[in-house]
DNA sequence: GCAATTCTTGAAAGCGCTTGCAGACCGTAA
DNA sequence: TTACGGTCTGCAAGCGCTTTCAAGAATTGC
């Protein structure tokens, strides 16, 4: 015996938690295995016992141990989400659907985050995997795609941002192409037509499918993409200031900014604000994401709205499938376009 | 036999995952205790053994099964942390502060949100414990402290931003009081002596110490307190968009507002540009968090400033400390402010 | 070279739960 | 009454690891 009785009784009297089903069988004068058919639902078991075990259980106040569970049942429970930052309130919505959902389905959910740097990406996938989690959500990984695949075979795969097509692999594809899209077909709609494009890093997955999505949408309506109306910014509003600054100094000439997201357009507000170009009344800004503090920019930002909410749930909903060995229901969330106070009319 | 035989070398061959410290064992020719008293260091093991295990574990790819150990040691290695909200970037350092840490000391964090409701932390709270976590940090909470007591009972608690004294509860005050006066001094140096107040919700603990702060630096430069320069948000944008509105319907005349949080700023900040009210030029405003955003407003905001990160790092510290029974070592970190475009000196 | 120590190491029990197996029990048909 | 099928329920093994205990190996001292 690693504990003495004695220690064990103490703590079980002060903290609760050293309850076993064990205990509880004894209690109720049943064997652990009735216990444990009650518990799962695993047998029909005598409705005189059940009662009996029902008042051992709440009388002792005892919970079945995940751990042990988890070793018995050769499962751990458990599924793992690498976020990119947890104070971004984009992912912020995410994760909370996400956690709320795996929640409710009795996951526990072990967040972890990569800040956008494959090698730390990489370290918290090892992390999750040595903690055996039965699934992995990645949000908008920078991890290559033979890694990913390669990953697949230790767990089932959730990708958002990106599409990797393999064996357990689900992508919830985002389709920055039709928000990018839509924000600058709006801007068009409106009059403009010397639109600059703030963009992300050339080397995200979704920064890309942002910049074909704008020009897309020039080419449609026939103007001519040119490389001096865009500046790569990195989706920080730092980022933004720079890239504005830069168009700016090189005397673009533009009325309208798509920025990359949201917050790549603050920085570009601000640089504006900074030389006194008015916003709407000079150029009109639009982002990207619909941030929660879009809102209430001055002026308030116009942006493209996705439902991440949904994405997270969604997300959720889909590993769980995985691993549960259903099929994945695939849902498809379109961005929508917040218009707000940033952006006007070049029309009357 | 749960598992064929068959099953478990197919995917120990496709995954890796259910490779055993008894197949190590079996592989470098010693015994399962050999193998774990080498990979814990918990006993002397001849050179030539150690040689042949670490081979061993390198070519099967071993990585030892947290869930068993955590059976056999009798402790999860899992650490609760209930935050109010994912989407926060004020939250959003700590917890990745709190994540780095807990992962550096091996521990399991398991993040949850209590999104500023009592019944939803209780429930979290619960699942934690249920979880056999070995502490909890509670960020913020909103429990009653009684309640809080109670839980020390089951896991060592770490709380920041109220403070309750009993076993087993270490608090990391954030002193907001003490930042709240800062704010309100600077606003006092600058000239300014009609400072308006948009308060946090007065059922929130920080909420109350930051108005005392206000009031405290108030009273020490002997300007009378109203409670017509007073209005109070809930700690959102848009309550701080509510709250301006109604001290400038109620015609309160005040050359600063102190917002209770940033993001009762941005609110304020948006209402008054609505009026046409100039920011810093009619009125300055100083904000509570200094969030990530706050330097890309416009104009970018001046805020208190606190260490989060640390905060994290220190609230981590602690409950290992706890759990292992250490003392804990109390670090204090004072607020500072981050000056920026939107207050004035009326001086000169 | 032999006894007395000190090191190493393996066997086995145990962590708390699940589950295959088989015996106990019950009702029913013959 | 006996036999038979079906329903409950307990036993015991096992999940993968840690750790106690005691035996065997190696070392030391004389």
């Amino acid at each position: 015996m690693r504990r003495s009785d004695l220690e064990r009784s103490v703590d079980s009297a002060s903290t609760g938690a050293a309850v076993t089903l064990e205990m509880v069988a004894a209690e109720a004068g049943v064997s652990p295995s009735t216990v444990s058919r009650i518990l799962n639902g695993t047998a029909k078991v005598r409705e005189s016992k059940v009662r009996a075990v029902e008042a051992a259980i709440s009388k002792l106040r005892f919970t079945p141990n995940p751990v042990a569970r988890s070793l018995a049942r050769g499962r751990s429970m458990s599924v793992g989400i690498v976020t990119q930052s947890f104070g971004s309130p984009f992912y912020g919505e995410a994760l909370t659907a996400i956690e709320q959902r795996l929640m409710r389905a009795n996951y526990a959910a072990l967040f972890v985050s990569g800040h956008y740097r494959e090698a730390d990406e990489r370290r918290c996938v090892d992390h999750l995997l040595a903690r055996r989690v039965e699934g992995i959500i990645l949000l908008n990984s920078c991890l290559p795609s033979l890694e990913i695949v390669n990953l697949a075979r230790g767990a089932p795969l959730i990708l958002t941002g990106r599409s990797v097509t393999a064996e357990r692999i689900h992508c919830i594809d985002v389709d920055s192409t039709a928000g990018a899209s839509l924000a600058t077909q709006y801007l068009i709609d409106q009059g403009h037509r010397r639109i600059a494009y703030l963009a992300g890093p050339a080397d995200h997955a979704d920064a890309v499918q942002r910049l074909n999505g704008y020009k897309t949408a020039l080419a449609t309506a026939r103007i001519p993409f040119t490389k001096k109306l865009v500046a790569e910014g990195d989706y920080t509003a730092h980022g933004g200031l720079r890239g504005m600054n830069e168009l700016l100094d090189a005397q673009a000439e533009f009325t309208a900014v798509f920025a990359a997201n949201d917050e790549t357009a603050y920085g570009a507000m601000l640089a504006l604000h900074r030389r006194g170009i008015r916003v709407p009344q000079q150029v009109s800004v639009i982002g990207y994401d619909d941030l929660p503090a879009s809102t209430f920019m001055i002026p308030p930002l116009t942006s493209v709205h996705r439902a991440t909410a949904e994405l997270g749930e969604h997300a959720a909903e889909a590993i769980i499938a995985m691993i549960e060995d259903r099929p994945v229901v695939r849902r498809e969330t379109t961005p929508t376009l917040a218009v707000r106070d940033s952006t006007r009319s070049l029309h009357r």
